[in-house]
DNA sequence: GCCGGTCGATTGACTGGTCAATCAGCCAGT
DNA sequence: ACTGGCTGATTGACCAGTCAATCGACCGGC
């Protein structure tokens, strides 16, 4: 046997810094409380990466290119666009659902922070609004949805509110249990397919 | 003749903050910086303000307080809840049509950043979001909206659709021009009140 | 009208502390 | 005894905030 490493090292390190980066903030914690955090000396965070950044860097890197295949491998099945928008927002409150620490740090680090660090993942961020466009406008072709809305001005719309959603989960303005996980799903679906206003 | 201070250097000084702020960050920039911006000394920076952090303070204050006055100010008029609706979608996108620069620094620095900075202003911020959703609860008592939504829930995603086109602009992810904005603040109101599909 | 004094505004060199990143070596497994 | 994952003390850069000194407007006494 050639490799064994009895506890994946690297692996624990980017668990640790989602950790530390979800209680701290990015800015505020020192490459030596990850090191702490993850049971391990200061000098193999250096080993396994470049710089303090790239450790965040790839935590995006990883759940983000989750989300961008989820979005397109949604838009290739045979759905109703309005089930396509819904599953896009399940798959993103889902994510919320299942590691909230991770949506935390992503959203709040690099999404939402498109100027100091997200600068650098603009392209990919840009490309998840460029996906959920797309299957606006093939729903406008189709006549599910009316074609007097820039369909890049309803995908910024529809995800805007549900990172608004998360954010309010995140910093407990809105309360957070798994039913409201679920309406949350619904309700936005709904309040963008269908509007305010009573049909 | 009394006083006459030839230049007030405290508002030199919080104007060359918005544009340092918006050109580089608020974590990246100096305090020289914005000395240096100012055309001041650097130590006069700390005769006006106790800290840097105090400079992006007053920013946010001053220009969130008018937010909310407008917001309240709207609720409290006869127009119909989807007018009222208008109302505020059009000031934020005004807001950002006369000072783009500040409002970079509100959204990016404070109002998107909850976790670093914006955590002191979560109040106020707080209020905003409850104050809209007074505007859409009433509607509900009128009919206007349907109350199968809560109300704190449809003002999130009214709040979050606006803010990112904002950041749509502000990192040029959609166009800004001035039809654009303007289109915006109809297409909002429209999206989130009629929805996408068609009536 | 002149002088000395007061006080707030203004200046910018300096300090103290913080951390990211480096590096010289240690040691477990083979 | 060699290799490479692993260690953690050290270094060097950076910068927020301090402070002692200067400036200049105004005032009151003579």
């Amino acid at each position: 046997m050639a490799k064994a490493p009895p506890v994946d090292k690297r692996r624990q390190i980017l668990d640790a810094a989602i950790r530390v980066f979800a209680r701290q903030g990015f800015h505020a914690t020192r490459v030596s409380d990850i090191a702490d955090e993850a049971g391990v000396a200061y000098g193999l965070v250096y080993h396994y990466f470049r710089s303090k950044e790239e450790v965040l860097n790839e935590l995006f890197v990883e759940r983000w290119s989750l989300l961008l295949s989820a979005i397109e491998e949604t838009d290739r099945t045979e759905e109703t666009p309005r089930e396509k928008l819904a599953a896009v927002a399940g798959f993103i409150v889902d994510s919320y659902r299942h590691d909230p620490e991770l949506m935390k740090v992503i959203i709040v680090e690099v999404t939402r922070a498109a100027n100091s660090f997200g600068r650098t993942h603009l392209p990919e961020i840009r490309r998840a609004y460029q996906s959920i466009a797309k299957i606006v406008e093939d729903g406008q072709k189709v006549g599910a949805f009316r074609d007097d809305v820039a369909p890049l001005f309803a995908s910024m719309s529809f995800y805007g509110a549900i990172e608004q959603l998360l954010s309010g989960w995140i910093f407990d303005v809105i309360p957070a249990s798994d039913t409201d996980f679920d309406q949350a799903k619904e309700l936005v679906v709904m309040t963008i397919c269908d509007g305010l206003e009573p049909r």
